[in-house]
DNA sequence: TTGTAGGCGTTATCAG
DNA sequence: CTGATAACGCCTACAA
């Protein structure tokens, strides 16, 4: 006999049916106010625990969400869980996190994980092409999944994201605009991610409408990191003939390239100018304070997260596609080409 | 009749019993291996899913761990989150994170939320006195609950962490060894959280040491974050008399310190040096890298989950103190005092 | 408004 | 090594 406490035994002592204490917890307005009152009092008093995994069986579903981010360290995806648990906290929802480290075999087996483990949806970073299976397995599965940062060509999946293509294009034009015309490009694994061969493109194609050659000498493909950046920008600030303004296509890039050039003696903005791309929060705190695209992180992965509850509350799966706006913040690290 | 793919099925098409169909994904050594081969065939041919929330019931016991931090933004807790999944990937165990905003109602509720989705055990950071209700809950509910990034008074608590009074202490004594006499503090909400309180405690014992009196006018307590440190760094130099070095109980108030001075005029180090606490990566690519404390995140973080992967399958609960080491890191944000 | 009872998909015990 | 079967704790028609 178990001396555990369970929705039998709170009846029990209620003398109702366990029926009276499910429905007390999960539609209290369906039963009798004193029914309701005396039933609370027992689970209050004998410290009734619910036992969700007991529940999510039964109903064949589960209250867990479950959230895939590359790497938790980056203050980026960082920000994404906060403002999902925000949102999802008064709804006693749950997040189970997966850290893929960009990397798809680990990916694939945390999705897997959440299938399992049954999650109500979905929330990812970032979707490739390369993803076609998942594509497909997702839509089999049939909970919703909400792609955020990244606005999809892919018309089946849904995203609440920014133009990545969009904002590394008025980057790269700023930069043109200030005179520059030998602009370096520091990126992530592009080759990669779709999100990230966007701000290539991006780049690209200011360039071409201002009639300047784009020049792959000048173009580093790397890890996401403060010491790549560094290491890029030593590379590019060695050329015979250094670019005079680099784009930075993340922000802890751009932080690395900032010290790489102050390492190597380069005056910031006056020999050469950074701009970077995500706005996190230390980006202004630099020296000098550094002029990045923002990318509004927050309020995707909210507005993510009300989407996805709306899916699951009302058992709906439609797709969705929202583009939020980026902006540029111009601080100091760029200056005018003399 | 449902048509979706349980074991039922599996073992129907395989025509051999669903026991079997258990054994050979539980403990497949206990089965023939030729059945074995047929049943894996055909869980791979009807894409079977296995369904945790069922497992988890019939065991009374789950593979997810829960952990608490107080903001998965900070690179401190997002590393947490990374060591711990790494630790725990290949066990297929999962995580389900909670972001209490150093609020204890948030954290209550959490909690609770772990509770009733019976996670089989709990990593939090920090751990305070005024906790002691929630000691006993969790003790009561006996799961193996561990705090990292702390050394706790308190002997029935596991704890992976590290010395913070220690390391403050070292910070500050680097300092007076510099010849500072009027060293600034900035330091987190230490009237609330143990583990930033014993900063305090070092920084005081060390001033102490060296016979120098504790000045209350350059001590500052704020909330942790760049602006907040920048704030701090302003009214700090805006004294008649500033302090000649600062140290900031965290790399984030360091780095907003660091801005601070800049703008106002002050070189660092030459007219104020500055040291850190945490060591989070961007702290060598400030300008001037920082000076600051390690503290083995990462590491800890590696270390409790591993014992508390091993308390949950032996299924014991004993405590745990482990104690690391921490160090500085000196850089070029602390320079001789003349 | 409340009770009855079957079922959710696994695990685990006990035979065989 | 394999099979039958009773839990696990809750939800949800259906009935009263």
């Amino acid at each position: 006999m178990s001396n555990h406490t369970d929705m039998k035994k709170i009846a029990d002592i209620v003398g109702v049916s366990i029926a009276t204490v499910s429905r007390t917890i999960n539609s209290p307005e369906s039963v009798r106010p004193l029914t309701r009152k005396k039933v609370l009092r027992a689970i209050e008093d004998h410290q009734y625990i619910y036992n969700s995994s007991a529940a999510d069986l039964s109903r064949k579903k589960t209250t867990v969400i479950g959230v895939l981010i590359p790497d938790a360290q980056m203050p980026m995806f960082g920000s994404a869980l906060v403002a999902i648990q925000d949102n999802l906290q008064e709804k006693n929802y749950s997040i189970m996190v997966g850290n893929t480290k960009y990397n798809s075999n680990i990916e694939v087996k945390l999705l897997k994980q959440f299938q399992q483990r049954n999650v109500a949806g979905i929330i990812k970073t970032g979707f490739d092409a390369t993803q076609s299976t998942l594509e497909k397995s997702i839509k089999e599965w049939g909970i919703p999944c909400i792609v955020i940062f990244e606005k999809l060509q892919n018309p089946n999946i849904s995203y609440v994201g920014f133009d990545n293509y969009k904002a590394a294009f008025s980057a790269t034009q700023y930069l043109i605009e200030l005179g520059h015309k030998r602009i370096g490009l520091i990126v992530g694994p592009y080759t990669k991610q779709m999100r990230i061969r966007k701000r290539v493109e991006g780049y690209k194609a200011a360039l071409e409408e201002s009639n300047i050659k784009f020049n792959p000498e000048i173009s580093i493909e790397t890890n996401v990191g403060l010491l790549e950046g560094k290491n890029a920008m030593s590379r590019l600030l060695s050329l015979p003939e250094p670019p005079t303004a680099i784009f930075a296509a993340a922000d802890r890039l751009a932080i690395g390239a900032l010290r790489a050039a102050t390492e190597m003696g380069f005056c910031v903005p006056e020999d050469v100018s950074i701009i970077g791309y995500g706005d996190i929060d230390v980006a202004a705190f630099c020296n000098p304070p550094l002029t990045t695209v923002r990318t509004p992180n927050y309020s995707c992965a909210r507005k993510a997260t009300e989407l996805i509850i709306g899916q699951i509350e009302n058992n709906t799966n439609t797709i969705f596609h929202y583009c939020m706006e980026t902006s540029l913040i111009i601080r100091d690290s760029c200056i005018q080409y003399k």
